[in-house]
DNA sequence: GTCTATAGGCAGATAGAC
DNA sequence: GTCTATCTGCCTATAGAC
């Protein structure tokens, strides 16, 4: 059973990338959560709060999920290979990354908003130049870039085609096995 | 002195790579062009239209730059250069590619503007495989699809950071001099 | 926390005059 | 081609009762 205010924001998540953070209403969470709007207004003041929210809930579950790969898996591309088929599994459901997205949005969100998000990809990236480091590449920073560009774009492009295989195929090259 | 039908054109692809296409209304386009909302409707009878006209129109304009470059510049790494130098301009206005964001848009878009993007897409990586497969890579294809994939993730990551050294930094590599 | 009721604004779209 | 006038519907947001 978890709280509504939960259930609010895994159900805006799922719709931001999906539709994008202004193709849905507080109806339509309302209308999903089961309550009336008023109520999402008293977990949520304003859109732009749920937005903060959003985009900071995000972050925090991406550092937790790269500690869990730190402690779980041994091999740096193995860590990379299941980073990447979790989010191939965006294009099955119609979705991308919840923060590409909101980029795309950019022009429509808060100076705070786009400060966490701006946080979020530095934080990808710091995590992903770890594992090249490992991985013996010579420039970490810049192939982690490369690699995060890679990834968010080819996500638009497989959704598009309705072809998860786009992801790989874009990816490939990046771990030199 | 354009005329009215391209001015609201030029206006929407406008705000379409600022604000995306969902960003803007016929309102924004009747008060920008100087007539009322009605009579964009005359030009466009719905936003659906508008939308298909728009990608329609872009990837003529895509096929016409390839045309002048080959015809042009000798060197395909120049040409390559070319080509990113004007997506980059973007950046300093605060927009990404149309295609992109009409993309990032996939689920409110109807199935013909979903085609017609499809097509842009693979327009843009055959005239790149031709430039890879020039330059002797030996899967031009493939590069062309990672080059495409890394172009659009980069000019989401770009205007994020107001950055447009992004893009180069995460188009480093493909060309080999 | 959730409700009813309501506000003010903007969206896309159409009919018909000029 | 452009206008006025208008429609229906949805949007975010708030006040106040329960």
């Amino acid at each position: 059973m978890t709280d509504t205010k939960t259930r609010i924001l895994d159900l805006a998540e799922n719709l931001t990338q999906s539709k994008g953070f202004n193709g849905f209403s507080y109806l339509d969470l309302a209308a999903e959560v089961g309550i009336k709007t008023s109520s999402i207004h008293y977990h949520y003041k304003s859109k732009a709060d749920l937005a903060l929210a959003l985009v900071e809930r995000h972050r925090e579950a991406l550092e937790a999920a790269f500690k869990r790969l730190d402690d779980d898996v041994a091999n740096p591309a193995d860590r990379l290979e299941s980073i990447v088929t979790h989010f191939k599994g965006y294009i099955g459901e119609e979705k991308i990354c919840m923060c590409g997205m909101m980029a795309a949005e950019f022009e429509s969100i808060s100076p705070a908003v786009r400060k966490a998000l701006a946080l979020y990809f530095r934080d990808f990236q710091n995590w992903l130049a770890k594992q090249f480091s490992a991985l013996g590449h010579p420039n970490p920073p810049a192939v982690a870039l490369q690699y995060v560009s890679a990834l968010e774009g080819s996500l638009l492009l497989a959704r598009l085609e309705g072809d998860a295989s786009v992801v790989d195929r874009s990816l490939d090259g990046f771990v030199n096995t």
